[in-house]
DNA sequence: TTTGTTGCAAAACGTTTGCAGCCTC
DNA sequence: GAGGCTGCAAACGTTTTGCAACAAA
């Protein structure tokens, strides 16, 4: 727990960082509002997208949509934050740093995301090399029906 | 080449069929707009989005964008068809029989999407069971930087 | 002082929906 | 004949953009 707790913050210290030199080096300016949203993201569990995120500041902070998504675009590309686009259409956000890379089971039905791990499918995967081409990140959907669903489906049938 | 364009009318046979059997089982009814859409989708190569599938079916037929998204659906469903939410917003298709599974890699910079086949990765994944879901299929997006933007980048800096 | 960044509101975009008429079944 | 499906246009929800004010450099 202790440990957990302690890891977090250090993640979070060294994320900062990183942010740091990236805005620096691009010539971005720092602002407050830059600042917390990357604490926001990475004081919290999960998943999350830009309207929860903006949800989720303005009891603290003030800040527009408009913001929130210019920071995401900036954490995008300094690679502290994934974006991915399940089936429905607003964008989902996961942090990057501290975080087990994992796989995503989404089910067709209901539309629930389950994330697991496999050391073979990354093996597999990290084993590849293109001639042509700089791999940075991946990210693996496996589509099915989930146990909740199958349930529902064998009792209508 | 006469081997893979016999091969090619033959999936489109197949797939009529099992279409066919879809709409029937699931009591939609079979409209000539159905089948035209179906049969521009497969007598065609590669990737496509629903305002190409559109403009490309202009000449020919005249069908609306509702209808296209409501066929596409009904694809989806009948595994006729896969849906990629790439980086960008708008949703890319892709024909499932008769063609290989394949992965994508993305470009980061360009937006580019090239796909690669690869034995150990398909293994690994399929390979892998869940005792609480049920897989019907799956994404792989690896994400970086190719060729030709990493020649740009060189370049420049 | 300069100009990148902000909040706000309006616009953009792909996709969905409501509706009257059409055509499978 | 009933009602699912169509085209059309208007509506939707997320994301982007234009603009004036603000504040980091």
């Amino acid at each position: 727990m202790d440990e957990s707790k302690e890891k977090e913050e250090n993640s979070f210290e060294t994320v900062k960082q990183i942010f740091n030199d990236y805005l620096a080096t691009h010539q971005h300016r720092k602002t407050p509002e830059r600042y917390a949203i990357l604490e926001q993201i990475y004081t919290h569990e999960g998943h999350f997208n830009a309207e929860l995120l903006y949800n989720a500041m303005q009891k603290d902070y003030r800040v527009s949509l408009a913001t929130i998504y210019n920071t995401l675009d900036l954490l995008l590309e300094c690679k502290l934050i994934v974006k991915h686009q399940f089936g429905d259409q607003l964008a989902q956000y996961e942090k990057t740093f501290g975080t087990n890379i994992h796989h995503h089971l989404i089910c067709t039905q209901c539309g629930k995301i389950k994330e697991f791990s496999d050391k073979n499918i990354k093996a597999a995967i990290q084993a590849k090399h293109f001639q042509t081409f700089q791999m940075s990140h991946y990210s693996l959907y496996i589509y099915g029906i989930c146990s909740k669903c199958l349930k529902k489906k064998k009792k209508t049938s």
